[in-house]
DNA sequence: AGGGTAAGAGTCGTGTCGACTAGAACTCCC
DNA sequence: GGGAGTTCTAGTCGACACGACTCTTACCCT
């Protein structure tokens, strides 16, 4: 049946018999925040194409699932990590990008918070927390086009920062603003500054509500931080915009 | 599909000889302001299923081009446009949303001035621009699951317009600030001070470059408006904040 | 006990932005 | 042709957001 279809208003080469068959494979960018710094989860691979390079994990979707399933299907697999904050960013789909055949992946980006054995769920050996600054600074070459999709996967997140909740999955379900802090400044790639911070965060309701737990000090000593968890009104857009160009005083120091 | 390739560090299941077929497709959410309001671009589809509802329009991925590419081809067999700006905003897999097969559809907004046979390219009498409005208040039911596609877009469209230059997209090569403030009050649904935006518009240079030549006033007279180009600094995101939920003058007025 | 350190409270000054007013330039209609 | 109506353009005012900065509080360590 052919591209001749008496059929108006509909493109010419829809035909539901024939067609171009694609394997569709889910990717799934892990980020987390370790030592000040935005971190990506990364396997190693064994078998060619691209053998003994590091990849982001990811695997087929299945036709009985949705695609976001398959997202938290392979992010349990990849990490035993369940409930993580899942969202999808983009669709990846040259001719060339898989040697082998015809593959259209789609990208998920997931955000942890540190925890101990975030590679839980793989072989250790095989899978590792790389500094993203490494993998997108040549220090690694990644397979496929994988580096590409890093590269949209963290241009994405320093938006949703600013305009969703991600900042929250960043961390664990209590924390101080110090270390909501740190995600914002580990993400940017910025310093800011505590107290300011602070009014931003706490300027409104419904942001970040205070436990009455304080944190512990940390070695260096300090005064113990108050603990807070995130409230609801992280589903409309964070509490912090993006420092544009430093429009900072310009006589001052 | 074994479960048990000796490949540590890559998903079991990931084998290339054998994997779930897909059809992939691509469809392109067609924008533009019409009349103040902001317009979709639908077709009339002529076959089951769905038969008789509207359609955003797209078709099968060829597995020579990108995604890109595709999405390129499809405007403009279906609009004859070229050169429109276009970008992906989402992939949409769900198991059920084609009832004959496994497709997984990555979809793209195109927006375009308003000009007079914006379907020129295809069938007319089966393609039709419809209000937003219309399409996602229920008036009209739109095939598959399109309907979500649409909202995605248009959500995408309304956070895009303060991030990129897809505001100047909307408008022609040239055109008055008044014709680019409508472009923001169709798509954020807001009203914008006239005055305001012009002082936010032309504050730095770089947004828009006045031609030196002015636009013929409406028929309702008025002082003729002076006619600007794009500007470069666009690439870095548009002149103009969401408004957000009123932080208007409380006690004044 | 005292010094070091980080949390938390508060001040100051500047820039941004909405609301508003007034003038300029044009069309339409009588 | 002159007034009314409309739109563009320029400017003012006040509220508020935000960066920079200072000071106090509360804990750790020796």
């Amino acid at each position: 049946m052919s591209t001749r279809t008496p059929d108006p208003g509909v493109p010419p080469d829809y035909d539901p018999s024939q067609f171009p068959a694609f394997a569709v494979t889910v990717d799934v960018v892990v980020l987390t925040v370790r030592d000040a710094r935005l971190h990506v989860l990364l396997v190693r691979r064994g078998v060619p194409p691209f053998e003994g390079m590091w990849a982001i994990p990811g695997g087929f979707k299945r036709p009985e699932e949705t695609l976001d399933e398959a997202a938290r299907r392979e992010l349990l697999e990849e990490t035993g990590v369940e409930g993580a904050s899942l969202r999808q960013f983009g669709a990846y789909g040259d001719p060339g990008r898989d040697p082998r055949m015809n593959v259209v992946t789609v990208a998920y980006f997931a955000v942890l918070r540190e925890v101990d054995r975030i590679a839980g769920g793989t072989d250790a050996a095989a899978a590792g927390l790389v500094p993203v600054s490494y993998a997108l600074g040549g220090e690694i070459q990644l397979a496929f086009d994988h580096a590409r999709i890093l590269r949209d996967a963290v241009e994405r997140v320093r938006v949703d920062l600013a305009l969703t909740d991600v900042a929250t999955s960043f961390v664990g379900p209590t924390f101080t603003l110090a270390e909501l802090r740190s995600v914002y400044e580990a993400v940017w790639g910025v310093h800011l500054d505590g107290a300011n911070f602070r009014r931003s965060v706490l300027s409104e309701e419904g942001w970040v509500v205070p436990t009455g737990r304080r944190a512990r000090p940390g070695a260096a000593g300090g005064k113990p931080a108050e603990l807070y968890r995130a409230g609801r009104m992280w589903q409309h857009g964070g509490p912090l915009r993006y420092p544009q160009a430093t429009p900072t005083t310009r006589g001052t120091r």
